[in-house]
DNA sequence: ATGTAGTTTCAGGAAATACTGAAAATACAA
DNA sequence: TTGTATTTTCAGTATTTCCTGAAACTACAT
């Protein structure tokens, strides 16, 4: 092996440990824990499924957690597992099509956030509808206007999502002119 | 005060508890943190503005947490400090408007999140550019995926969050039939 | 049955994050 | 000035969240 590919094999471990590091931080500041986003981020810049133990080595974290992260990820739909022939080991990857994974994250949240988002609202907005005095009434419209928005919101994700890439992006370049 | 109004009005305190509750919960799962988000669903259902020592007593929290999560909320432009002339106590309310409330926090997150993740992307595509190995130019290729797709969602955004809700509405109402 | 490779669980500990409360600073009035 | 109301800061503490590591479990091979 040359010099310069060691070389260049170096730089590539840094530039893939830096985009790693970074989004394990992007992703905490969206609610995502750091280890998770992390573990994202290692398997859609690896080529090749890796094994819990290859990712343990190489985020150096505990067994536990590297199972934890990856059931979760698998859970999300973001990572599946796949076994080969012969082999008892499992190992993991990711789904790397980008426009897919937004696909997954926007149905995933929705699902998770967005729709228990909507039933507080509506509790709030039906528990408060028959209410009289001033303060409740703009109380009520004001939760209305969340419920609204966040319906709006919901379905117009939920469009985009079940779309396909093909007919999106066409849209959205025009969009941006 | 008749015994109706007083229900009434025990009803609208506790729907308004359990929203600014539960925001609170929504708000931890995107990254935010819990009492920011209280306070925020506080003043946005509070038809006047509230001091200081009213956000605490409602809340239950101390002084410097009342404070600094005040200061964070101006800074991300969702309330502003109003003034009674006459009075030195310093008063808050919110934007409520939920379409403005919307492209504040859109611009924001845009500002402290996804522009710091553009860097990182350009930083990793870019040492890697040179790079001639199958894993090195695979590596780059997705994140120069990663960093379009960005860019165009950034775009997007941006361009809605600028726009008027008159001009956006319509448009949404219709690509949700 | 017994051994082995691999997975899963979870109690306890560590780290990150958020909160308190009191003291210091500030701003204004008399 | 001096006093008073209000805001700001921050060291220490509490809470939440995350992680470790080892033991229990599972599945399969011999």
């Amino acid at each position: 092996m040359s010099k310069q590919t060691t070389q260049e094999q170096t730089e590539l471990l840094r530039a893939r440990d830096e985009f790693v590091t970074q989004w394990g931080a992007i992703g905490s500041a969206w609610g995502i824990n750091r280890t998770m986003a992390q573990i994202h981020a290692l398997l859609i810049t690896t080529p090749r499924p890796l094994s819990t133990d290859e990712i343990m080595e190489d985020l150096k974290i505990s067994r536990g957690n590297a199972h934890g992260n990856l059931r979760d990820l698998v859970g999300w739909g973001l990572v599946r597992s796949v076994v080969r022939k012969g082999e008892r080991k499992e190992y993991f990857e990711a789904e790397k099509e980008v426009w897919k994974m937004f696909c997954t994250i926007a149905r995933e949240r929705k699902r998770r956030e967005i729709e228990p988002a909507m039933h507080v609202l509506k509790d709030c907005a039906e528990r408060t509808a028959g209410l009289r005095s001033d303060e409740a009434k703009a109380f009520n419209k004001q939760i209305k206007a969340l419920q609204d928005f966040l319906a709006l919101a919901d379905t117009v994700l939920t469009k985009i999502a079940r779309a396909e890439k093909s007919t999106v992006m066409p849209w959205a370049l025009k969009f941006v002119k």
